[in-house]
DNA sequence: GTGACTTGTGTCGTGCGCCT
DNA sequence: AGGCGCACGACACAAGTCAC
């Protein structure tokens, strides 16, 4: 799991005005200064054939920094495709922030290089096993970096994950796999290993953009502490991360290789319930029709999947403990029921404290319940899980 | 009207592997 | 190469109550 730990990028974040060794590239009169903040270990250097980049900027995708290496424009359609020539561009590629070195694929470096430059999309094709080949061995270095860069970000991590927190809590928290994962690199991203040199202005855009709509907090959460929000988001993404790495890898490869079902249900009962949600899908897709809001949307859904019968949720009933059964004069309850009951109780004994109605005063059966004298209507709430068992 | 507190479940988003 | 299916994490929401 060396690669579990990300990128190289804590390396630029502090030094943003680090000189770039980058590769210079013959023919590459245009571009300026490679503005990419080149990590410690610079994509080998020059390949020995000049790199044939394109001297003009084929698209506004393109990062400046990285020399975009357009075999095609530089060398002619019949000049030999020099795989080589791909590095710099490839090394840009897997070392953007927005990368995870533990989910990259080979054909999603080819996939991005030919978006980058459309004239890459022909010899990419044509020489794929080449192209991969040198990929691999550009990965090879990034990742030994990443790791290496790693001990050392996590040296002085303190500080920076603590703005890292920050940041990370504004985009808005949490959503979504990909940006846990590359939250990692974000903090160097955003530091200004990039925007310093407003390369990849773009595609930053693009990126916010993408992180902007899914975003769509609870209204309940939204008043709560924001430091509270920001912790437990960053501890979820935290955790989520180092869960999706591990659990990720190898669910995947077991799922092709052995068909392990990590979930433990075996492949039927997941397929049952996938395509249980597949069917409630698209039937609501069908059936709304408009779904502008996801919130509603999923609102609606919420409350038909609830009417459709299945206890969930607080509906769940459990069977009550047995003071707490005796307590409420049933062995069998809902969570809210049980509450419901519970302040009945409370009430009908005039146990609550009267200068603090929040306090609530145990007589002897709340007393078996709860083991103590006193105890607060939150804490109640909480202490009341210990009294609930699964049914059966 | 809102916050606090609990837990289970449905839904969504994302990415990988397999298949065509 | 592209599309599809699957797996999984994250999130939202559900009921009940009281205090503020």
């Amino acid at each position: 799991m060396a690669q579990s730990s990300p990128f190289p990028m804590p390396v630029f974040a502090g030094d943003t005005n680090t000189p770039v060794p980058m590769p210079v590239f013959a023919g590459d009169t245009t571009v300026p200064a490679p503005a990419h903040p080149a990590p410690a270990l610079a994509p080998t250097p020059a390949p020995s054939t000049p790199a044939p980049v394109s001297s003009t900027p084929t698209s506004s995708h393109e990062p400046s920094s990285t020399p975009a290496p357009a075999p095609a424009a530089g060398h002619g359609p019949t000049a030999p495709f020099d795989a080589r020539a791909l590095e710099p561009a490839i090394y840009a590629i897997l070392s953007a922030p927005s990368v995870d070195l533990s989910t990259i694929s080979a054909k999603r470096v080819r996939k991005t290089l030919r978006e980058k430059d459309a004239a890459l999309d022909e010899p990419v094709r044509a020489h794929r096993e080449a192209v991969d080949a040198v990929i691999a061995e550009v990965y090879g270095r990034v990742s030994a970096a990443a790791a290496a860069t790693a001990a050392n970000a996590a040296v002085a991590a303190g500080g920076v994950v603590e703005k890292k927190e920050e940041e990370g809590s504004e985009v808005g928290g949490k959503r979504k796999r990909g940006e846990g994962v590359e939250g990692e690199g974000e903090f160097a991203e955003e530091d200004g290993g990039e925007g310093e040199d407003g390369e990849d202005g773009e595609e930053d855009a693009e990126e916010e953009e993408e992180e902007k709509p899914p975003k769509k907090k609870s209204h309940k959460a939204t008043p709560k502490s924001k430091l509270e929000e920001a912790d437990a988001a960053l501890a979820r993404q935290l955790s989520s991360q180092l869960n999706a790495r591990s659990t990720r890898h190898s669910s995947s490869r077991a799922g092709s290789a052995n068909g392990g079902a990590k979930k433990g249900g075996g492949a039927a009962a997941k397929k049952g319930g996938r395509a249980k949600k597949s069917a409630a899908t698209v039937d609501d897709s069908d059936g709304d029709g408009d779904e502008g809001g996801a919130g509603a949307g999923r609102k609606k859904k919420r409350k038909g999947a609830k009417g459709g019968g299945a206890k969930g949720g607080f509906a769940k009933e459990y069977m009550l403990s047995e003071p707490l059964s005796i307590l409420v004069a049933a062995p069998k309850m809902s969570r809210p029921q049980v509450v419901s009951k519970l302040w009945e109780y409370i009430k009908a004994h005039e146990l609550q404290n009267a200068s603090n109605r929040r306090e609530i005063l145990c007589d002897a059966t709340m007393r078996a319940v709860f083991a103590c004298d006193k105890i607060d209507m939150f804490t109640m709430n909480k202490k009341l899980g210990q009294h609930l068992h699964e049914d059966q």
